[in-house]
DNA sequence: CAATCTTGCTTCATCGATTGAGCAACGGTG
DNA sequence: CACCGTTGCTCAATCGATGAAGCAAGATTG
């Protein structure tokens, strides 16, 4: 018989009547632990060669409602953009397939509602364990975890109510920075302090990052300019902007940048193209972010690449133990050997 | 505090006995249908003040066992280390949830074992349609689908049992050679054919990418090198051992090249700058996929971007209207209107 | 040969939400 | 006052899978 429509879904039941015995025979056997429940050898193949020929399918629903643990777990992640969040989100996958747990993943496209939207779903949804990632109000979301009976963790940027999951922001930041001024350094002749661009002030890592791009200076001797922390945000756009505004106002900007981001250094690419201002003296420029491409054709710019494999072991470590024996982890970013 | 554990599920009976009310109408109330089931105002104010402060969330598996819908939409996907299916995943989850659609999605490492795994886990959830992004053997998945009742779409790679959204690779290859050969042309002077490299042979989009690209040469009367042609496979290291290869056995290598997505020109510019083949004379690049730092930094690199909310239009007018109207839909890409 | 154990199943209650059917109370009508 | 319609709820069956409890038949023991 031909079916362009899909076919009724099978149940337990059905593959019951098939092979003359109870749905809960087929459940047993369909479920793995048929030999705890003493069905014989000969029914248990019988079975499931009928459930294979009939491409049954376990109703989740209908066994999770059943079922203490869902083995559900879910991650909420701003944007698919860059290969940081990809990396984070394949990364979990992965490791979560290995444990038997069942990943959902939904992007938030950085709006705080739609992550309060979305971690309430997935808790629609029964899972057991929450990871918000980069996300603007964790500790409401924590709220409402626990409310459902459900944990949670935060990844990327920490909040107060549950562990966090984080790049050592403060070491990686100054680490970066001193490369940076040296880099300038080399290509300029003289010592002099960098522009740092992207991230809002309000974030935890921009925060602990302009804090080792100060330290960073003060080891050197230099002195910041309070008005050179361009703190306005993550889009492109707001690089562009940032560093417009700046150009009106001073006429030559520093040679050499601190970006937060790649996604921020997306603009400030676009705005050094537009500008013109940098024509035949290319800044140099130090990312905290890693991006194949910009390793691979920018000549003048230094990547740190954010541990996302440590970071979810980590993760993984405490859901595997339960529990976390420390309310935040920060783990150290990774540089590459070589220097620009 | 760090370690609080999450509290007992709260359910519809736990509501009730608050609100002393029937299960029923706190269900009613909740899922807004409780006007057609005639509930008070007054009624419907208490259940839901009630269901606020207790943080009630529905548990989503026993209601939709009881529905006959379950409004899941799944997506497989192969890897999200691209801007492509960084952008489809971005996109299907927005253009889901505005038709109040439940989007999960899934990476499949272009294993396809865990394709049919991740098919298969899917339809236990529910899903009502399927999309299978890029996959090696869609119609494995079809088959599974329809025998799960699930509906089942192709994009990217098209199946011959469900309908396909795929970009209109033939006719993007052969503008985006026809640019590559006028850019090289202008860059060397003469007219001389390109190198194609990645992708695999297999594949109906490189074929049809290779069909195109030999057009594009036939158009401007130049014949293409068969060994020039290196469907070597989409990984970066596959594009690396293919031109070192060439290399190996060709003197100098076509200043001009095609390259089959962003995955291959990642190796393909590894070998170049590891290989010192082009230094003093960069290659003139075609690229079929789009990455906004390439397209910034790469000077001689043409990108062609496919139309990610085109083809997604179109997924969703599938599922919007419940069938397809042809079996086959080609998306043209989008160029840029600059060149070079 | 009765008593007990083992094997191989089946029966049935259960998870939480949904919904058709039904029922009590009240107001309006003739 | 009998009858009917409306309002505002409750009852109970149901979705599919699960597993504790139970039961019948055969095997083993004393």
């Amino acid at each position: 018989m031909i079916q362009q429509k899909p076919t009724k879904k099978t149940t337990i039941y059905d593959l019951a009547e098939l092979a003359g015995t109870s749905a809960s025979a087929v459940s047993a056997v369909l479920n793995g632990n048929w030999k705890k429940r003493r069905i014989s050898i000969k029914l248990a193949e019988k079975i499931t060669r009928i459930a294979e020929e009939q491409g049954y399918a376990v109703n989740m629903q209908a066994s999770l409602l059943r079922r203490e643990k869902s083995k559900i777990v879910g991650m909420i992640v701003p944007k698919y953009d860059n290969r940081y969040f990809g990396s984070i989100v394949e990364t979990f996958e992965i490791m979560a397939r290995e444990r038997g747990l069942f990943p959902i993943i939904t992007c938030t496209l950085r709006d705080p509602e739609l992550e309060l939207e979305a971690a309430r779903t997935m808790l629609s949804y029964q899972v057991e364990w929450l990871i918000s990632t980069g996300a603007t109000d964790p500790d409401r979301i924590t709220d409402i975890c626990l409310a459902a009976g459900a944990h949670s963790l935060n990844l990327d940027l920490p909040g107060s109510k549950a562990p966090s999951i984080i790049s050592d922001n403060f070491a990686g930041a100054r680490e970066l920075t001193q490369r940076t001024l040296r880099n300038c350094q080399r290509e300029i002749g003289s010592l002099s302090p960098l522009l740092f661009v992207g991230g809002r002030a309000s974030d935890h890592n921009t925060a602990e990052r302009v804090r080792g791009f100060r330290r960073a200076h003060e080891d050197l001797g230099i002195s910041v300019d309070e008005n050179h922390i361009l703190t306005c945000g993550y889009a492109p756009e707001k690089a562009v902007g940032a560093l417009q505004a700046l150009a009106d106002t001073e006429h030559t900007l520093p040679r050499g940048m601190f970006v937060n981001s790649t996604i921020s250094l997306e603009g400030v690419m676009r705005w050094i193209k537009a500008s013109h201002h940098f024509d035949g003296k290319p800044p140099i420029i130090g990312c905290f972010d890693w991006d194949p491409f910009v390793a691979l054709l920018g000549d003048n710019i230094e990547m740190v690449r954010q541990d996302v494999g440590g970071m979810l072991q980590s993760v993984f470590k405490i859901i595997d133990d339960g529990h976390a024996t420390s309310p935040l982890i920060e783990v150290p970013p990774i540089f590459d050997t070589k220097i620009g």
